[in-house]
DNA sequence: CTTGACCTTCCAGTTACTGTAAGGTTTAGA
DNA sequence: TCTAAACCTTACAGTAACTGGAAGGTCAAG
């Protein structure tokens, strides 16, 4: 499989694929006699976990241990165990706040439908409830 | 009002506030004989509406076009409406996926803590949930 | 045998800051 | 009056995580 076949399956780009390579992110790809990157389903299962971790907001680095996470045998220690745990209430903290403004752009967008003109609530409503003089 | 308490007062740090005079997304500071900025309301404003607008998922651009239209006494409100609009899909997207990997995340700390051995079924499971095989 | 779609490396640019150095100013206290 | 801290200033470097572009090699189709 081709870099670009990669990128379609994992959703990265190629660039971004070789950029995870160039940092370490996946080992170094095996190459073709033509020196182009040639990738298997392990390769791309990874790449796709990345896609995923970093998609829903981790970043490199976390992205990182996660990946070694899964891909470590001894997984099974408590410490992967309380990374895991780790991660998954950082991301239910992140919902929540993402949740919450979330409902303050829908809510903003209900109160302003787009034809009244210089009076709208969503500009109000960022300059903060106790009022701006700009 | 020097500014640290700007800073304090917007939650914005002192090295953002000066980052956003020296592009342009602010008006130049009125200086004091020391030379030290010296901030009224209307900048304490401007800069209250900027961290709110960053905070609620608005990168620079959009952040500064809102300004603008909330700066322009004949703004027009369609441009604010989209922008939101637009802005508050992609966080309900941003969340679904949020949601599906902390729901994995959970699962995966709750079943596999860490004394059941070699096999965890569970990251089995996961990494091959969608087809992966790491 | 050329066209176009692949692939390669390398280097520069982007966004939105953040850190650090080197120095000027102001104020409270010994 | 000296001094230490807590402010402030600019300027330049670095960060994360890519992204774009140049310059060039490879490969299958027509």
């Amino acid at each position: 499989m081709q870099i670009s076949e990669v990128a379609r399956r994992s959703g990265l780009t190629a660039k971004t694929i070789r950029y995870y390579e160039e940092i370490g992110l996946i080992d170094p790809t095996v190459r073709g006699e033509n020196g182009y990157r040639q990738y298997e389903g392990g390769a791309l299962g990874q790449l796709q976990f990345l896609a995923r971790a970093r998609d829903v907001g981790f970043n490199l680095e976390e992205s990182r241990q996660l990946l070694a996470l899964f891909k470590d045998s001894s997984r099974q220690s408590v410490h992967a165990h309380s990374l895991v745990l780790e991660k998954s209430q950082q991301l239910q903290q992140r919902i929540e706040k993402l949740v919450a403004m979330q409902q303050v752009l829908a809510d903003m967008a209900l109160r302003c439908n787009g034809d009244e003109g210089p009076d709208c609530a969503i500009l109000d409503e960022l300059a903060g409830s106790d009022g701006m003089n700009l």
